[in-house]
DNA sequence: TTGGTCGGGATTTTT
DNA sequence: TCCCGACCAA
């Protein structure tokens, strides 16, 4: 038996090295998720010699995905891992799935379409239908969850049905897909018998990570995969599950028994991140929960500090607060040393920025924590999509790019227009001159229609769009672990991290739980949200989690102003 | 067609 | 608060 399966409980041993039937492996906060199916991948690939390239492991978030990757490159040489072992988001894995099988043999280009670009179109068919008072993002939102479910259950309405066809039309039109098309794409692929043949081959091994977050489209690509297969091994945490708004359905997990009926179940249940008051307190939040897999989670650690519990009148009062409670634990040794003799505690020393997080369920409720860190001097890095930290001018080269490597693309075209170009007829040119621009000089007789100063513009910017490229492979996530920073992110965010101190801001009425007002059953889902917000924190201190809490306000309102 | 003002609604994320 | 759509005036 290798040597670092001694390091591993005998749950996870098991969930290590079962073999030869479906896997389901139910697993707490902190229990070691990432840990065991990374040991199980080496297990595979070093006990089992299992080729890297038959093992396809799927997380749900790039950070995950990124994550995996680098300790496992840590744990086995690189160059094993180099030769195909594919780790990545379930999206990467169906556009990857097109890419190799469909779009670059026919030499096809195209665009993936994010969630504004689809409001871009349904705009625009709503305007040319004559509609009015249709909420687009909702209507986005509607669409995205039908394509997710992919059988249609129930009959929508014909014009809900008719403009969803419009729009797909227009994707096709526009030579894009957007998301959800990727997955469902990937799934039509796989039926074809021999290209699924060729797929079940190559991946002999298929690890799921983060199962409880799979919508229904996504765990179809993964069960025409594996169906029939036993190396299949789905790991998750059903009290965890918050991505319901994009389809995920916890239902998953027997819908997995029902398909995979040799599977076995294993637990993991020792959890070594939270003290015994945190989870205590953490069991008793999710305990409250409806129609629960029930586990009996319990930790190796002491029962710890209390949770600490602030309240506030008001949110700016909320983030100067936790700044002033954030500089006292830095400066820590000497200011608790007077007042309580703490400063024995060598575990609370050499807190560093690093150690803290502040977590909220609304991005708006960063603003305010940004604004109050920067007065203090108080270092940070907030934790945001790219899309949401893109300057004007890199949206400009984005669409520009864009609409260069694919004339067709309506939304680019669209936006840039709104943005001030009108490149209709142009687009050709602009293309031959980004294709000349490392050879020869642009000028502006390449664009003779186009007016002096758009062509200065134009010409920037296709200068610029080299950059952008560069920088978007070297931009991996704006989370840096050992930044010596303040971690600021979003509940949703946060999970599968973990930190020595935690906060949890804007615990209020309408916000945690979030709450719409026709909408309650999304309360089970709030509360598993709050329920990892609390399981993040790792007593490495003498305070690790703050709840905060601020007056009741009697209306919902945003973002949070006084 | 464009521009200006008024009012209502505003989450969380995947290349 | 801030952004977008609706509506009205030019």
């Amino acid at each position: 038996m290798p040597v670092y399966l001694d390091k591993l409980n005998p749950a996870q041993q098991i969930a290590v090295t079962h073999q030869d039937s479906p896997l389901l492996i139910i697993a707490g906060p902190g229990t070691g998720k990432t840990h065991t199916l990374l040991n199980r991948i080496v297990y595979l690939i070093e006990n089992q010699n299992v080729l890297p390239e038959s093992i396809l492991a799927l997380t749900f978030t790039r950070r995950a995905a990124h994550e995996m990757l680098k300790r496992l490159e840590n744990i086995l040489e690189k160059k094993l891992l180099k030769t195909g072992i594919f780790i990545g988001t379930i999206h990467a894995f169906g556009l990857e799935l097109l890419l190799t099988e469909f779009l670059q043999k026919k030499n096809i280009s195209f665009s993936i379409y994010t969630e504004n670009d689809s409001i871009i179109i349904l705009k625009e068919i709503v305007k040319n239908k004559g509609l009015k008072n249709i909420n687009i993002r909702n209507l986005q939102k509607e669409i995205s969850l039908m394509k997710n479910q992919i059988e249609e259950t129930n009959k929508p309405d014909p014009l809900f049905m008719e403009i969803y066809n419009c729009y797909e039309e227009y994707l096709k039109k526009s030579h894009a897909m957007d998301f959800d098309d990727i997955i469902i794409k990937a799934v039509e692929l796989l039926e074809d018998s021999s290209m699924l043949l060729k797929y079940k081959k190559r991946f002999s091994h298929i690890l799921i990570d983060e199962f409880q977050d799979i919508n229904h489209a996504q765990y179809k690509l993964i069960k025409s995969l594996a169906l029939g297969e036993k190396n299949i091994t789905a790991i998750g945490d059903p009290d965890q599950a918050i991505y319901a708004f994009r389809g995920a359905n916890v239902e998953i997990f027997l819908q997995f028994k029902k398909d995979f009926p040799t599977y076995r179940e294993a637990y993991l249940e020792t959890n070594y991140r939270s003290s015994g008051t945190i989870l205590k307190a953490s069991c008793e939040v999710i305990e409250k929960s409806r129609l629960r897999i029930k586990k009996n989670i319990h930790t190796e650690l002491d029962k710890g500090v209390n949770i600490e519990i602030m309240n506030f009148t008001s949110e700016k009062q909320e983030a100067e607060m936790i700044a002033k409670r954030i500089e006292q634990m830095i400066g820590g040794a000497s200011f608790f040393s007077h007042d309580s003799g703490w400063s024995n505690n060598e575990r609370c020393e050499n807190k560093s920025f690093a150690d803290f997080a502040i977590l909220y369920r609304l991005q708006a409720e960063g603003n305010i924590f940004e604004e109050v860190f920067q007065r203090h001097g108080i270092p940070y890095q907030r934790v945001m999509t790219k899309s949401e930290k893109k300057s004007l001018q890199e949206k400009r080269a984005q669409y520009l790019l864009r609409i260069i490597q694919n004339s067709y693309d309506f939304a680019a075209e669209i936006e840039l227009k709104d943005m001030g170009f009108q490149l209709t007829g142009q687009i050709n040119l602009i293309s031959e001159a980004y294709k000349k621009l490392n050879y020869t000089e642009i000028t502006k007789d390449l664009f003779p229609s186009l007016s002096s100063s758009l062509v200065d513009e134009v010409v920037n910017l296709l200068f610029k769009i080299d950059i952008y490229k560069d920088a978007e492979d070297i931009e991996e996530d704006t989370y840096e672990k050992m930044a010596e920073k303040v971690t600021l992110i979003t509940l949703h965010g946060a999970k599968g991290l973990e930190f020595p101190v935690v906060f949890i801001a804007g615990c209020e009425e309408g916000i945690i739980p979030y709450l719409k007002e026709n909408e309650e059953n999304e309360l089970e889902e709030e509360r598993r949200l709050f329920y990892v917000g609390m399981t993040r924190a790792i007593p490495a201190c003498l305070y690790n989690l703050f709840i905060s809490f601020k007056k009741k306000k009697k209306k919902i309102y945003f973002p949070l102003c006084r």
